[in-house]
DNA sequence: CAATAAACGAGACGGTACGTCCCGTCTTCAG
DNA sequence: CTGAAGACGGGACGTACCGTCTCGTTTATTG
């Protein structure tokens, strides 16, 4: 019977969000500025969200892809390399990087907020890579007496460690480099097979 | 010429500061009550700290031990273990720990801060480290061939992962696993010299 | 198109600073304080009022009749006294008394404010006086060759100079007095006329 | 034994003050500005006055001649005439004006300075008036029939609420027109006599 | 197709904390 | 011991945003 939801207020508060959260913290968002930039009411955003967090959360997941594909060509060392490349890039392209940084630093403070970053984000890509050993494994292109999960620990944290630290770049070079230095230890031992 | 900074405003105002940091960010840390449960002036903070970034992390070094003692035992295995058990009692200690991640939070919008928080923590324990594992080289105890910073990232990258993610508890059985699964690669093939 | 001000906050302001006008300079009023006792956040007064001085000038005009009724009996003497022993009651009013002390303090070192308190106060007592000693001129009570400003600065000069420095109170007798000493050399000389 | 007080540290204290009396209300002097213009360490300041009231009062007062010469050249209309007329040009000197001003405001909220500022000024002003205008009583120049001291307010009022309002020029000409205006009133009937 | 009821833009409101200014007191050292 | 220097605990300043609350306007049903 009432007036639907504006869609287009919607996209511009994601919008403007998105746009800020590329400069600066998500606790030091401005409600009020992204309300003038996207030319709606303060009450609108509270309306939909109910604060900087879920704003932050939801405006910064639009823009990363929900689901990763994961390639099976069949090689796992070929589609772990692939996995890892296209991660680094996706991390390395200044505006997402900062943003799940951002986000990352949010969580920090804010338990609820980490639960919802490792649910919609985190655990996501952690699934990804998961699928992807578990096929290697299948195929015994992986040995099996290997803590999956740590693995995956070891990944991930490097990349985080490296992200948040802007300790070094997330090239393809690192992407090939750590591949390279991980890759022997869940690697089957062909030459046992041969 | 004049009257001297007073040392005990000094110690209450970072004793007050540590207090709040364990709860909260870096940025929702209230200079007004640091100064109350201080009992000091607010513009005695802003004398002689820029902010609460600066603030926090002189508050929250001054409980970490800034050098980190590294035992030689002329083990290395057992030396990187004591290590790796030694850093994840500090970083599970919850005051600590919680300490940190506030401080690698708000490094994430304050790139001073970051360079700062990497002088006086992060590069401390990477020295620590290196110094360990280049005595393992030097003793032959660790193959030449591996890149030595890439390994010290999957180390602290393991560890702030999962501090930061809250995935799973950083305790010994965690250095242990980390140990097992990482010293094979590092280590000097003795069978082969065998 | 959005909420309207709020009367009801801003009578609240004005009340409170009224009240603590009647104890305190102007330049010592506490903008806290007044929030405080209206309920009233801070910058609800910043949005309307400029600083202290317009609060006050408001708060104090707000309780002094703005419009001075002149009686007109057409007997001027008559006249002159009512009007005399009306402002001495108005002035001798404590609180009315110590609030108009409190502008003309403030006007000392604020030239604008003086020049609110001249058109807004000043200058609204003089015309009422000038109006019935016009009214006196007309009517051939009062003498033409005098001059009628420096009349009125004789009279309201006493006044202020009284009511400034405390010296003697300002009761209808003072009226009185004032009005026999100062009234031969304005009436007209009726003898000249007989 | 004792380092005996600075003169010149007070002297540069008085100075400051004053010139920063011209410009500003009493209540509005900073201390710390004054203690930077003097040289001088604040506590030297408090040391020997209670505040800024007693501090600007011992600064204007220092500037204004204490003792008021009266002249006695035996006529009473010209002795006043002179009198008027030195006044005027005393408070129309701007900085002098200015800095009575502020006594005069400071003295509205503070009434230990009222009762200071009468005693060591206003009170001295109007003596100097009342003996002159005996010096007529007694040689019959003025007529003995009038309140004295609600002359003296009507003098002085005038004065005072001209400054105060900077409604008009303290000039030589106010004073001429003043006189001419009371004088008729305070004379002695001459023709009567004759 | 008018009535109606939610969603909207605007922005005023009561409030919290900010970082600054200055207060009056204190503590040091130089002369 | 006086006096310059200036650190200290404290209180108010004027500002920036918070999240809530009215307003009048717009807009897609529903009666």
């Amino acid at each position: 019977m009432a007036r639907p939801r504006s869609s287009d207020a919607h996209a511009r508060i994601l919008a403007a969000t998105s746009e800020l959260l590329e400069q600066t913290a998500v606790s030091e968002l401005c409600i009020e500025e992204i309300a003038a930039r996207a030319k709606v009411g303060k009450q609108t955003i509270y309306k939909w969200w109910a604060g900087k967090g879920e704003l932050a959360m939801e405006a910064a997941l639009a823009n990363v892809e929900a689901h990763v594909h994961v390639e099976d060509t069949g090689d796992t060392r070929r589609d772990l390399q692939s996995f890892l490349k296209k991660s680094a890039r996706l991390l390395r392209e200044t505006s997402t990087g900062r943003t799940l940084t951002a986000l990352m630093a949010q969580a920090q403070g804010d338990p609820e907020f980490l639960e919802d970053f490792r649910e919609r984000f985190l655990e996501v890509r952690r699934g990804a890579l998961r699928t992807l050993l578990r096929g290697g494994l299948k195929t015994g292109q992986l040995r099996r007496d290997f803590d999956l999960e740590l693995f995956i620990d070891l990944v991930f944290g490097a990349y985080w460690y490296r992200m948040l630290t802007r300790r070094a770049p997330l090239d393809d070079r690192f992407a090939a480099e750590l591949l390279e230095m991980l890759w022997p230890f869940v690697a089957a031992r062909k030459k046992a097979a041969a």
